[in-house]
Parts: C-alpha cells; sequence; structure tokens
DNA sequence: AAATTCCCCAACCGCGTGATC
DNA sequence: CGATCACGCGGTTGGGGAATT
C-alpha cells in the first residue's frame, strides 16, 4: 500500500520461487492450460496471468526441451529466420520442445552480430509452402492436447543430401509418445526417433521435399489412428 | 584482488487480435 | 455495434555470473 492509501501493484513480479512453480504446476495438472487470469485466484498465487502464462509455456511446460540447441536445431533457426525474419514463435513450431523465447535469445546472442543486412528474397511459393506447414503443426498441437500425445517433432531441413541412411528430414511431422524410441517403416521409408531426433532413412534417393511433406502428413494419421 | 565490462537469459512490457459481453 | 477481456507475440530490460582489465 502506498503511503497516499492508493493500492500499489498487488502482483508479485521477479524471479518464480520453487513454491510458486509447484502451485502452478499443481494447477496445471489438474486443470490444464488456459484461463491463465484465473490461475491466480485458484492457485493461490500472486501472480496475473500473463506472468502465469509465461512462467508455464516457457520454463515449466514438461515437453519443453532443455538443453543446449544442438548443431541441427541451429541450421534450422538459421534457415527459417531466413524466411520468416523475427517471428520466433512460427520459428519455434518447427523446434518442438524450444520456445520461442530460447531461439529469440539464442538468435540475438549468437547471431545477430553477425549478420549483415541481407536480402534474401523469399519466392512466395516458398512462404505459402512453409505457411501451410505452420498452419498444419498448429492444427496437430490442438489434436496433441485433446489425444494426450506428447509432443509433436517436425524438422525443417535442407536436403539433396545423397547420404543413404538417416537423412536429415527436409520437412517431416511424426507424432510420438512419450519420448520413446520408435522405429517404423512406411512404403519404404525407415524414420527414427531418439532423443526428438527425427532421422529419415531412406532406400533411395529421394530429393524432393513436397514428397516428403506428404508422408509426413499420413505419418500422422497412421501412428494415431486419427482423422484430421 | 578488485573493478569494470561483457554476456546470457528469465521475465517484463506494450501492442495486436480474436472472442465475448 | 463498441467495450472489455484473454491470450499470444515480439521487443526490451535487468540481475547475475563470466570474462577482462
Amino acid at each position: 500500500m502506498g503511503s497516499w492509501g492508493i493500492i500499489e501493484e498487488e502482483w508479485r513480479k521477479g524471479p518464480w520461487t520453487a513454491e510458486e512453480d509447484k502451485l502452478l504446476i499443481e494447477y496445471v495438472n489438474l486443470h490444464g492450460e488456459g484461463r491463465w487470469s484465473s490461475v491466480a485466484r485458484h492457485a493461490g498465487l500472486k501472480r496475473n496471468g500473463k506472468s502465469c502464462r509465461l512462467r508455464w509455456v516457457n520454463y515449466l511446460r514438461p515437453d519443453l526441451k532443455r538443453g543446449q540447441i544442438t548443431p541441427y536445431e541451429e541450421r534450422i533457426i538459421l534457415e527459417l529466420h531466413a524466411i520468416w525474419g523475427n517471428r520466433w514463435s512460427t520459428i519455434a513450431r518447427s523446434l518442438p520442445g524450444r520456445t520461442d523465447n530460447e531461439i529469440k535469445n539464442y538468435w540475438r546472442t549468437h547471431f545477430k552480430k553477425k549478420v549483415k543486412k541481407s536480402s534474401i528474397v523469399t519466392s512466395e511459393k516458398t512462404k505459402n509452402r512453409l505457411l501451410k506447414r505452420q498452419q498444419f503443426q498448429q492444427q496437430q498441437q490442438l489434436l496433441n492436447s485433446q489425444i494426450d500425445v506428447k509432443r509433436v517433432v517436425s524438422f525443417f531441413e535442407e536436403s539433396e543430401t545423397k547420404v543413404p541412411t538417416h537423412v536429415p528430414i527436409q520437412d517431416m511431422t511424426i507424432l510420438y509418445q512419450n519420448n520413446i524410441f520408435h522405429e517404423q517403416e512406411q512404403g519404404g521409408f525407415f524414420y527414427s526417433m531418439i532423443n526428438g531426433f527425427a532421422n529419415l532413412s531412406v532406400p533411395e534417393a529421394s530429393s524432393n521435399e513436397d514428397i516428403m511433406w506428404d508422408i509426413g502428413l499420413w505419418n500422422l494419421d497412421d501412428f494415431n489412428n486419427i482423422s484430421i
């Protein structure tokens, strides 16, 4: 309270304590994500909705991938930033377990100074294709929350690689559960999941990314016996 | 060893958008 | 319809540790 009888900011700010984290986790586990503005009331937290959401999304979410950004992820960040610019949340959708904040920070600390204003012109075709992907992934995220699938993994990577095994996936989205290793064969394509990495083994060289994308689509259906 | 600068990143802020009243 | 609310996004800040002077 201020000395003038004015009610000062009633919300707590600054770093979260372990107790606050615990309260927030308990609340979300019980009631799910969303309705952040009422979390404080029900969870006994003196934090506003914005703060609660941010803490959950950027730090407490169980599906966050902790640890360093891998070279693989770094390449994705670089590529997508060249296309999207500072649209961090868009970029983050292609990096499961990474937050927009994390990617933004990583970019700023590692690349900002190095990148000279390059005039990369991305064709509308490419942008539209990517937008389609993003929308699809958003839809999957919604489905995930409904069917309790832990994560959506998507990797976007330049390809034209001739390495016959474990070709980095161009743009393939795979659903898997519980972070358990999976290996599947789908129409002659093998892919495997290890520690959140998706690898594709192609029996014969394939470089058509649109084909890869289509494979990603029907794998999703097959995995979960769901129809979009 | 102490002071200063640099660097990282968690958290905040303002704003835009869409839903609801 | 406008007002209000909730949410999410991108830019920015500031505390603290690491590196440098």
